[in-house]
DNA sequence: GTGTGATATCTTTTT
DNA sequence: GATATCACAC
């Protein structure tokens, strides 16, 4: 057994031997870094460290699961089970549901997810009535999150005079408002969101010093994986956590910090050693899994970065291909070579489809991809976009076990008390809105007891409220008793869903309703596992050994599962196709980085603070890294973007490799014309689609034509080029609105893209 | 109260 | 181009 140390280089080992005292581990891609954590925690095994007594947070449930994994083939399932082992999420919901009476909430507490947070915003910035297009609730949510992850709680925003002044001066005073009430509704519908479980257990950790002795008695060595992406609420919960034996073991690689836009702080890794000077550091510097050509080219990209600890990323492996790059004309036709690329490749090499992964920057890009690869009948599976447990029917049929599990659940309630169409409209509800509002109890409180509120409704939609209560009764007094499979089944059923869908014959209608189907299978599976299977339950410990699962049981994992998480039906050999944060972690042998371009890859977001195209740098270099053999980079000159047909340039990444390690296209001089110089004039097929339709535009709106000197707003159309007095010579590449908005893009060949009031701007057309 | 068509906004990335 | 919300007709 205590062989296994053997299986590491020095440094490895150097990391796993030092089991006490704070060690920081800085873990350059491919070095071996899950490999230090499995490791380690096997040694403390080994080392007769109780199980119980171990926490080991990861950020995703698929690394923790793959580290348990791991964990077994070395230790055994014996001792590997009983670690506390989970994503930050979802150990401290654990946590939180045996401790959070002491906040004032019931151990089954909903858990609210965006979806959920954005609607509560939108009905209390409609309830205070403010205007929704200058709060929009996407806004206020990051701001809120934002707060959160910073511990400062509605009571501390809105005595902060910084942070007043801020909102005042973005012209939002109400947030702290917002935020205020938010709070407030969430309390009252016994729900946490998110961010609530990292805030409310550190709430606890510092208000009851009790709680907090007992976990840190219980968690004697914690250790953490990607490190370089906590936040600040998750960083004070750590340090509270390690404070008494200080055993603790932090594993990260700031240059792949890529979450600092939901709060990640890169200081936490580079204040390691600020907050415990004793701490050890080693520094996993061998790559294993790149070849050479790969591991060198992203070190020349991410030289570039000034915030960095410095590290010399080396490797042994073979030299390898240089970087493919792609050129293509449109987005289309990035699938299309993208996808003859993988096949050329499995011809010649006989690899697998599994060995394939194409990464791009947002979501909307895997269309194109998707087309290709379906042309050419090659598998493949796209992990993200719209998530399993996002789409419409599921969370419908989740509603309803929710609030069968937790009255109070507004969010739950509003969504389903008249679907399926049960005759509680619109009006109907806003009075027991109000009535709710007016007694400031839960919704559930004024149906319930529909007498103790002068609702106003007539006897039929009072005897429909009724027979809904009463369903949902029915449904919660079988939640802790009942096998979950069996009830989950019978509530689909008797809410009328499973009816509803059924009627539905179209295509979506069908897929919606096995849908509904696969979430059974999954919960059916739940129950028939045995218990420690499942991520999240193996300390449960049953005293009796025979207890049913149950849905509540199902229902406190799965509000925080995602879409990787969910099984692939048929398991198989598939390219894999995600955004490049989803493939943080996993590694394939050949990848494909797409939408090379400026203002998508730098997305158009970043370009304004250094810090923010720092971030966008270390994404580039986490996608370089993933390969073991090549890497194919790709750009399209044409986009279609939000419907429009965009001119892109390729992306200043691409040039930050250093040219050795690229294979350019054959034909050279064609990437140094960036702004389509050899763009047929209105040639192409969806250009003159575009074409045609802003024309119908101009002509709509011929009306206003106040320019002077310049051309008529009517003669600035796409395609055609343009010069403007102090930005020089452009090209139009779409023109939008009318009268005195009326404004168009144009790319000028020295300052890059504009918009432009065509009623300002001035435009003189080039012949 | 319900269903349908029009329209506005969306695109950064996620637990 | 896609989805979510909104206004309007039944």
């Amino acid at each position: 057994m205590s062989d296994i140390l053997e299986q590491l280089n020095n440094k490895q080992r150097e990391a796993v031997e030092a089991l006490t005292g704070p060690v920081m581990v800085i873990a350059g891609a491919g070095s071996g870094k899950t490999r230090v954590l499995t490791y380690r925690v096997a040694h403390l095994l080994n080392q007769g460290v109780d199980p119980f007594n171990i926490l080991a947070l990861t950020f995703t449930n698929k690394a923790s699961r793959e580290m348990k994994e791991r964990i077994i083939r070395l230790v055994g399932n014996a001792d590997a089970k009983n670690v506390w082992m989970g994503t930050f999420h979802s150990v401290f919901a654990r946590v939180l549901r045996s401790e959070a009476y002491r906040l004032g909430f019931p151990s089954h507490f909903s858990i609210y997810d965006t979806d959920d947070t954005k609607r509560l915003i939108k009905t209390i910035i409609k309830d205070i009535d403010l205007d929704d297009k200058i709060y929009s609730s996407g806004y206020i949510a990051n701001r809120i999150s934002g707060a959160k992850a910073n511990l400062i709680t509605a009571e501390a925003y809105n005595s902060s005079d910084e942070i007043l002044t801020h909102d005042k001066l973005a012209g939002k005073p109400f947030i702290g408002e917002i935020y205020k009430q938010y709070k407030a509704r969430c309390f009252r519908a016994s729900a946490m969101d998110f961010d609530d479980l990292l805030l409310n257990t550190f709430i606890l950790l510092e208000s009851f010093p009790d709680v907090l002795l007992k976990y840190q008695m219980k968690f004697n060595f914690i250790l953490v994986d990607e490190y370089q992406d906590t936040n600040h609420a998750q960083y004070m919960i750590l340090k509270k956590l390690a404070a008494r034996d200080e055993n603790i073991c932090v594993v990260g690689d700031d240059a792949q910090s890529i979450y600092g836009f939901r709060g990640a702080n890169i200081q936490n890794i580079l204040n390691f050693k600020r907050d415990y000077p004793d701490a050890l550091e080693f520094k996993l510097e061998q790559n294993y899994r790149s070849t050479q050509t790969i591991v060198n080219a992203a070190n020349t990209v991410i030289i570039k970065n000034k915030d960095q600890i410095y590290k010399e990323i080396w490797t042994e492996n073979e030299e390898g291909n240089l970087i493919e790059l792609l050129k293509a004309q449109s987005d289309n036709e990035e699938g299309t070579l993208v996808a003859n690329s993988i096949f050329g490749i499995k011809m010649n090499e006989h690899v697998r489809n599994d060995a394939f992964a194409v990464l791009y920057r947002t979501n909307a890009q895997s269309r194109s991809i998707e087309e290709a690869l379906r042309r050419l009948n090659i598998p493949y599976r796209i992990y993200g976009g719209l998530s399993f447990y996002n789409r419409k029917e599921i969370k419908d049929l989740l509603a309803y076990f929710r609030l069968s599990i937790n009255h109070n659940d507004e969010e739950a309630l509003k969504r389903i008390i008249n679907y399926p169409a049960r005759g509680i409209g619109k009006t109907s509800q806003e009075s027991i809105i109000v009535a709710a509002d007016q007694a400031d109890k839960p919704m559930w409180e004024v149906i319930d007891n529909p007498g103790q509120h002068n609702l106003g409704l007539n006897s039929g939609t009072r005897s429909k409220l009724t027979a809904f209560v009463t369903m949902i009764k029915s449904f919660s007094a079988q939640v802790r008793t009942k096998n979950a499979f069996e009830l989950a089944k019978l509530i689909a059923h008797s809410s009328g869903i499973m009816k509803d869908l059924n009627e539905d014959k179209t295509p979506e209608g069908i897929s919606r309703y096995e849908n509904i189907e696969e979430l059974l299978n999954a919960i059916k599976e739940f129950s028939d596992k045995p218990k420690e299977v499942l991520p999240g339950e193996e300390t449960k410990m049953q005293a009796d050994g025979t207890s049913i699962p149950t849905l509540d049981e199902f229902m406190q994992d799965v509000a925080l599962l995602t879409d990787a998480d969910v099984q692939d039906k048929d398991g198989g050999d598939k390219v894999s196709l995600m955004t490049i944060h989803a493939a943080k972690g996993l590694e394939f042998p050949y990848v494909f980085i797409v939408g090379l371009e400026e203002n998508l890859f730098p997305s158009i977001q970043s370009l304004g603070s250094r810090a923010d195209l720092e971030e966008e740098r270390r994404l580039f270099y986490v996608a370089l890294t993933r390969a073991q053999k090549k890497v194919t980079i790709s750009y399209a000159q044409n986009r279609y973007r939000w419907g429009n047909l965009t001119l892109c340039e390729p992306s200043r990444f691409i040039d930050e490799i250093d040219r050795r390690f690229v294979a350019f296209p054959s034909r050279p001089g064609d990437k140094k014309l960036p702004f389509g110089l050899q763009f047929p004039s209105g040639q192409s097929q969806p250009f003159k689609k575009n074409l045609k339709k802003v024309n119908n535009l101009s002509t709509a709106s011929s009306g206003d034509n106040s320019l002077n000197a310049g051309a008529t707003a009517d003669q600035i159309i796409p395609g055609i080029e343009v010069e403007h007095a102090r930005f020089g010579k452009g090209k139009v590449i779409s023109v939008e609105g009318s009268g005195q908005s009326r404004k168009a893009s144009v790319f000028f060949r020295n300052v890059g893209q504009k918009q432009l009031l065509l009623q300002y701007a001035r435009l003189k057309i080039v012949e």
